[in-house]
DNA sequence: AAGTTGGTCAACCGCATCAAC
DNA sequence: TGTTGATGCGGTTGACCAACT
């Protein structure tokens, strides 16, 4: 015998959520921290599939998540982890603090993709449009394709030893093999602090540490991020969950807030 | 003003992998 | 050790909104 299904299928609310389920899952996971998602439906008093509560914490109620448009560098960070990594979002995101994969992948198919095509730059390959017609019209036209995909794959596997070497690296120099466009981007990371602590940072160190943030210091510093955190802030209500942490500069947001909700 | 089209993004679906039994 | 469920991931869908006709 295995496990216990996830959820009942029968009774299990789907679609939008609301106010009022996003507080319950809030105030569940902070008070009992993120564990075991097929019993916190139950246990958060939600009718909701945990496969769904999961979703919506790591895509929306995060409070270490960004909001609002990539910034250029990101954009480039993105690219750049696209051509080493192919549609591997998870990876791409972890590389993104307060980026989701959902996010990255809607900005991807929406925006980039498009910007990409109008430079003439295939999303898929990241080649120039024009030397790929000539290499297509070189090869067999049955090979199209699934060889697009699948060199993507081998890049994205070549890559992957990359990436763990520079996650496994705790320098902040950059790979020595690096290309130009690599410099390029490089150069963009440097001006944005952040991105470049990220870069070269292992995913589950990355992980953990905003998770460090939530439970045990309950706000990043004010210097960090505090304009974020605080949009944040008023996704959530926290002052409904009893968190007792906030200065009062956050509560005057989080009564901006509840006068969102009343609207509601 | 009403209808249509296109863009955006939250949420769902299904598959692959891992781990519990 | 095989079976089965949980979890994570990428692809896809559909609701909503704004721009356009």
């Amino acid at each position: 015998m295995g496990r216990q299904p996830c959820c009942d299928k029968l009774g299990v609310k789907k679609g939008p959520w609301t106010a009022e389920e996003d507080k319950k899952l809030i105030n569940f996971i902070l008070t009992n921290g993120q564990c075991c998602w097929r019993a916190v439906p139950k246990l958060a008093g939600l009718r909701r599939c945990g496969k769904s509560c999961r979703l919506r914490w790591t895509n929306y109620l995060r409070p270490d998540l960004k909001r609002g448009l990539l910034s250029e560098a990101e954009e480039q960070l993105v690219i750049d982890l696209h051509a080493r990594l192919g549609n591997r979002w998870s990876k791409i995101a972890a590389r993104l603090p307060g980026r989701t994969d959902n996010e990255i992948k809607n900005h991807w198919n929406t925006h980039i993709k498009k910007k990409l095509l109008k430079m003439g730059v295939d999303p898929v390959t990241h080649e120039p449009l024009h030397k790929q017609l000539l290499s297509e019209e070189a090869e067999a036209p049955s090979s199209d394709a699934s060889h697009s995909q699948e060199s993507g794959n081998r890049c994205a596997a070549e890559n992957d030893s990359i990436i763990n070497s520079e996650a496994n690296s705790s320098s902040s120099r950059p790979p020595e093999n690096c290309s130009s466009d690599d410099s390029l981007l490089l150069d963009n990371i440097c001006k944005n602090e952040s991105l470049g602590k990220s870069m070269w940072i292992d995913e589950a160190a990355l992980v953990d540490e905003s998770w460090e943030n939530i439970c045990h210091v309950g706000l990043p510093s004010v210097e960090e991020n505090s304009c974020a955190w605080l949009l944040d802030c008023q996704d959530f209500g926290i002052h409904d969950f009893g968190l007792d942490c906030f200065s009062d500069i956050e509560f005057n947001v989080l009564n901006t807030l509840e006068m969102g909700e009343n609207i509601n």
